[in-house]
RNA sequence: GCCCAGAUAGCUCAGUCGGUAGAGCAGAGGACUGAAAAUCCUCGUGUCGCUGGUUCGAUUCCGGCUCUGGGCA
């Protein structure tokens, strides 16, 4: 008999309720969970990642939950080879994986099976271009790029000096332009079947249910939490540190900021981070989405009980 | 009670030397392949407080009223 080769995924904006339902779904279906978020990665934050606390885990492994330093890199493809790798053990010991995480391009690197496997990052290189944008502008990186690699300066705005970057460093580190070697990273599917359920509450109920975790999160001791980071000598720009209830309170601590307004902007940004997260959401294929309002647990549940059925 | 300043987009405000108006934020939509909770793009019609007057034409000028600040009593 094959091993199954099922992995279930949940998905859905912050403060959606993904923790509860992917323990529920482990109990229930005999799983275990692989966190797909870019912050809860980072050991001692975990008021501000809203990392699921042991009682919360209810005793279901949960991977890759403080698994780095927050001075450390991680990346993207750290992340996808590690979970790729957690995975094929799971399924070979029988235990569904339990994917789950709200960090898009994580989930989109899993089920799509993208093959990083050159151009690794070069932050020398970035330091030099950045140095440039600094010293000339922005238009002189970007015109570089458009350059050596004008279908990628096309596809990519003049301001996101991020993206036109990394563009620039995959030519700098390879001599390919960049469609090349994102074709070639596209070529081998997944072996494994994804089952997609997103969590999507109604828009204005969401906003008041991150209003609401965020005042939580004060009430935890966000702030010493991030008091605590800062003795133990993790600095402000470090990349953990740009977490959202993170890079707010810095400056809160520096007498720049009310606490009110500290916790207004902290609401904000969680807001607009869940609408940019429903947009990642969209596009991956077929989820199935479940509104928590209208579907208890236990509904949700049999719904998935369903999906993974299906054709299996 | 009197004097002064306001009243314009959901919010904070700009502006129209009289020809029905625009920024930031919010909100909505989108992009995303080694930083991704990051980074970036697109989208602005609203009784211009109410009511009279002057005018071809008033959100704009004038009068009255209402409300909100501040000051004087």
């Amino acid at each position: 008999m094959p091993h199954n080769k099922t992995v279930l995924v949940i998905t859905g904006p912050t403060a959606s309720g993904k923790t509860s339902l992917a323990v529920a779904a482990a109990l229930h279906f005999g799983g275990e969970i692989i966190s797909a978020d870019s912050m809860q990665i980072y050991r001692h934050m975990d008021i501000g990642t809203a990392k699921p606390t042991v009682e919360e885990q209810q005793g279901v492994p949960h991977h890759f939950l403080d698994i780095v330093n927050p001075d450390e890199s991680f990346s993207v493809v750290d992340w996808q080879t590690q979970a790729k790798q957690k995975i094929e053990n799971l399924l070979l010991q029988g235990i569904l994986p339990i994917v789950a995480g709200g960090t898009g391009l994580y989930i989109n690197s899993l089920v799509k099976n993208i093959a990083f496997s050159e151009a690794a990052a070069n932050t020398t290189y970035r330091k030099e271009m950045e140095a440039l944008a600094e010293k000339e502008g922005k238009e002189a990186v970007y015109s570089l790029l458009q350059e050596v690699d004008p279908d990628a300066a096309a596809g990519i705005h003049l301001n996101n000096l991020v993206r036109v970057i990394r563009a620039l460093e995959i030519f700098h580190c390879t001599g390919e332009v960049q469609a090349v070697h994102h074709k070639r990273s596209m070529h081998t599917p997944s072996p494994w079947r994804f089952v997609l359920l997103g969590l999507m509450p109604e828009r204005t109920l969401l906003y008041q249910h991150i209003d609401a975790r965020v005042e939580k999160m004060m009430a935890d001791g966000l702030v010493n939490e991030v008091k605590e980071l800062l003795s133990a000598g993790y600095t402000a720009d470090l990349q953990a540190m740009q977490g959202i209830g993170y890079k707010e309170i810095v400056p809160f601590l520096q007498g720049l900021h009310s606490f009110e307004s500290t916790v207004a902007t902290i609401a904000q940004n969680s807001r607009n981070y869940a609408k940019r997260q429903l947009t990642w959401f969209s596009k991956l294929a077929d989820v199935q989405w479940l509104n928590p309002q209208e579907q208890s647990l236990d509904q949700q549940l049999h719904t998935i009980k369903g999906a993974l059925k299906e054709e299996a």
